[in-house]
DNA sequence: TATTTAAACTAACAAGTGTTAGTTTTTTTA
DNA sequence: TAAAAAAACTAACACTTGTTAGTTTAAATA
């Protein structure tokens, strides 16, 4: 359990340098430096490499799964739907900008969990755009190119980690309230 | 100038295999290989892993400042100067998605060229936020947060590369028009 | 056709890569 | 306090990295 923590320690730093630099750029002698030990030392606690980037993705894709059956089962109308995923959006990306940089940017360097990430991804996307063709559907939403529409929320949603670092003490509710303003009400008078 | 070609296939090349594995994880053996040569070949041509990608993000770089630049100095309204920078995304990341993503992801691995990199995206930036403190200062767009504002806009405009290339043949125009729509007019009925 | 130039090659370098083995030090537990 | 466990260490490995030097082949020019 200390070694539990220990490790948990090593993979938060792993994703801050992650972050800068990307996975492939950052050496394991790099990330033993960033903890004040050896490269070797590191091995007390981690697998590999590897086995750093897969506890950071894995981690949050699931946690972006389980976050979309909430919503899915929920009985909300389509525009509290995209409400809520925005809000998931923002709370994890708050919760850690590190690890959905590492998301971002540095799945293509997964192996072995490379297409269960992969497979994950495509199947929350897929339930974006049931929402969205059901909202189109319903006359909730305006009749749009739903590509064009889930392309627009979802480039926004995924880059959240690199603006919300610079703000500092962020309130969840208020910055996921604007958004779903501006990307749901749009912008012009 | 016989040269001068084979140095842009060598890029070329070079930019597809950045946008696949990131800068850091393509060597110039990949890229060799990719060219159907040696290594060693490639210096007959290029001066450095480095330099090509300065070429790369440099120039698309520029291209950005040269685009903003006319819209500045234009007389359109607020509405029409951001459909105009739209189009001006649209219009490169269509014809050059893979420099786009190197510019994107890789930016962070440039050298001496960092700080003028920088420099011009910065700028770039603030001339967005002009645009849209103008546009609300003159009644053209709902008083929301500037900031989210450029956010959404500027994170769908520069994640463009990597949903271009799944559609083929692309009409620039209608696609710029779509993304205006949504963006600027919002979703909701 | 002879010569210059362009573009490829082989061989090698110094430095850096992830990782393992074996050992010592520090901390926790009995 | 003695024993066990955790966490650091040194040293080394096999391999990969960007790049250079020197040479050979192919193409363009005179």
């Amino acid at each position: 359990m200390t070694t539990e923590t220990r490790k948990s320690e090593i993979i938060n730093t792993a994703a801050k340098l992650f972050k800068h630099k990307g996975y492939s750029a950052v050496t394991m002698r790099d990330l033993a430096q960033a903890m004040g030990i050896k490269a070797a030392s590191l091995y007390n606690h981690i697998e590999s490499k590897q086995a750093i980037l897969e506890y950071i993705i894995i981690n949050i894709a699931e946690e972006f799964t389980l976050g979309m059956q909430t919503v899915l089962n929920s009985d909300l109308n389509t525009i509290q739907k995209l409400e809520a995923i925005i809000k998931l959006h923002v709370s994890i990306a708050n919760q850690n900008p590190e690890g959905m940089a590492a998301l971002n940017n540095d799945w293509m360097h997964l192996e072995e969990r490379r297409d269960y990430y992969l497979e994950l991804r495509q199947q929350y996307e897929s339930n974006i755009r049931f929402i969205i063709d059901e909202g189109i559907a319903k006359n909730n939403l305006k009749n749009l190119s739903t590509d064009v529409v889930l392309f627009s929320i979802l480039s926004t949603l995924r880059s959240l980690y690199l603006w919300i670092p610079k703000k500092d003490q962020l309130d969840v509710n208020e910055l996921s309230s604007d958004l779903s303003e501006v990307l749901i009400g749009g912008i012009n008078k």
